[in-house]
DNA sequence: CTGAAAGCGCTTACAG
DNA sequence: CTGAAAGCGCTTACAG
């Protein structure tokens, strides 16, 4: 590793001192054009980079923001992620990511290490489990947090996410519209969130029309294509009488669309899908799929903007934003 | 933000100094058990986190990884990126991310900023249009790094990918032992070494039995499923005497899929298709994909091993690591 | 086995 | 408009 070089160095170069150096660079105080010219220069022609470290060790001011998600390789979280940084890296912000594979020792660790790495400030899209003591920690360093996604109802920060109830009822409107109206309900784990809720704004959305989604027909599970297969062909075993199947997310409503196909029944004929998140893939599958959209990248820009104004002005009450969810109707019901 | 506690007021509270502090919290030096219980215990009550910006500056040691991509929002990064973080937080290492957008000067001014911050190492998978003098400023500075996934040729550093001529020639194989010699490739940009490689495999394998790659049958274009629509519609209008379609990826693919789907051809019967990347959806499409898997998490493993010998032993000749696609055969060809 | 002291590279009042 | 000096929170020879 070389010697790096300091604002000393530069600064001796261009023949000024080290505070002339760092108030040019930093663009402050009023430094004539003459010596700016000189020193900008000098640090040029040394390819002199400011050492960052050093500079939030002084000023306390960091420039890096913390994203904590369950998995990046989610494509949800992908997209999330894509428009965090994006939109961070425009306010000069660099990202610092790390998954907790829904692991609550995982971010308790990861929260330490970020803040013990200078973050200015957290988002994170909480490990299941969560509760507001999950960000003790944060709180007791004085670190501004925005939570999204996956809503702990922590009211100590901002929470960006959507409104999951919503979107239940939605797709659950979107079915009855089509005359289906005995439903069955698969994927997304016992204990998350966003399912309970999905899920009571359908079997709500039901109730209030005079129909029921019947216990039989609710699967929990993990929300992927092999636990959507798995849980329709069980489902098809015992009863052959639904309409439309709700599936968690798209991916579960693709392992739907494989055991549906297997059986013989005809997606979008003899029985309804639908999902939630429109992936892009799921315009081309056959047939293409009714889902719900979720705007993963909408909310990955209102959280880092959520998380610019916490660091900027972190007096500001905690705000809860929920995105409307919209319904994209395709050929699956 | 609060005043952060430091190793001073541990020490303090400890009954020690500084020094021990710090020898007891890095697990260095002969410090006694007894002491080192003092320590844990003052540090813990305090909720102290050792501020790694100041450790860095005078120790020189860092314990970031830089990761640089195209478009974490793409599987196939994201996937990769996934792996990378897992490996290097196994190693205590924290990973800032930044998307360059395939823009070179983003690329250029996120390599500062990464530097700037004081990353240990960097990983970058190449900006189109990228030289070895795009990472001057990283060898000026004295960091290692690596590339991955598009070969810059840049022999200064290690580079972990996979053989894209190969995974050419195995799709080529493929398609010629099922019978299919007239091909078309479609999708990937002109100038991505990727695309060049894995059409050059192609054109060869057929080639050497005999057959051609007509130029007419040859559409260049973006990675996307709409380019893949797009260019199966033009191809289909010119010329219905393909036997077979190699897409740049399985989303070029699928693209290809709702073209033939609405041409009235018979995917896998009258005409092939063959994919690269293996998403994990691209066996329950209808009929499922046959494709070349690439291996993201394992190029991620591999790259974030790289990139962690690289920072311990510096010294050692750069590799160049290739993993062997394979195939994975489906329904549609 | 432990402490005192120097110094990493910056920023920031303060003085002039 | 610019410089001298202090100090952010650590780590690390060195001394004892």
């Amino acid at each position: 590793m070389k010697k790096r070089v300091s604002i000393k160095q530069v600064a001796d170069k261009a023949g000024v001192s080290a505070a002339t150096v760092s108030l040019v660079l930093n663009g402050k105080g009023r430094i004539s054009e003459q010596t700016q010219k000189k020193v900008r220069k000098a640090a040029a022609s040394m390819k002199f980079i400011l050492n960052k470290s050093a500079s939030r060790l002084r000023s306390g001011r960091s420039l890096l923001i913390g994203l904590i998600v369950n998995d990046i390789s989610n494509p949800f979280f992908a997209e999330m992620s894509y428009d965090i940084e994006t939109v961070a890296a425009d306010s000069g912000y660099l990202s610092v990511i790390a998954n907790t594979k829904d692991d609550l020792d995982r971010q308790s660790s990861v929260i330490e290490t970020m803040i013990g790495q200078g973050v200015a400030g957290l988002i994170i899209s909480a490990a299941s489990g969560s509760d507001d003591a999950s960000f003790q920690t944060i709180r007791d360093h004085g670190i501004p947090y925005v939570l999204c996604v996956r809503d702990v109802r922590d009211f100590s920060a901002d929470f960006v996410g959507f409104d999951n109830y919503q979107a239940g009822v939605i797709a659950a409107k979107h079915l009855l519209s089509q005359g289906l109206d005995k439903l069955a309900f698969i994927g997304g784990s016992q204990t998350n969130e966003n399912r309970k809720q999905r899920l009571q704004g359908v079997s709500d959305t039901l109730a209030k029309n005079g129909h029921t989604l019947l216990d039989e027909r609710i699967f929990a599970g993990s929300a992927t294509r092999q636990f959507g297969a798995e849980a329709t062909a069980k489902l098809l075993e015992v009863d052959r009488d639904m309409s439309a199947i709700v599936c968690f997310n798209d991916y579960v409503a693709l392992g739907a669309y494989e055991a549906l196909n297997r059986s013989g029944l005809k997606i979008g004929q003899n029985i309804g899908v639908i999902g939630f998140d429109n992936v892009p893939e799921s315009a081309s599958w056959t047939p293409p799929l009714t889902t719900v959209e979720l705007h993963p990248r909408a909310i990955g820009r209102r959280t880092a903007k959520a998380m610019l104004s916490a660091i900027n002005e972190p007096i500001v009450a905690p705000e809860r934003i929920y995105l409307a969810p919209h319904l994209v109707v395709r050929d699956s019901c």
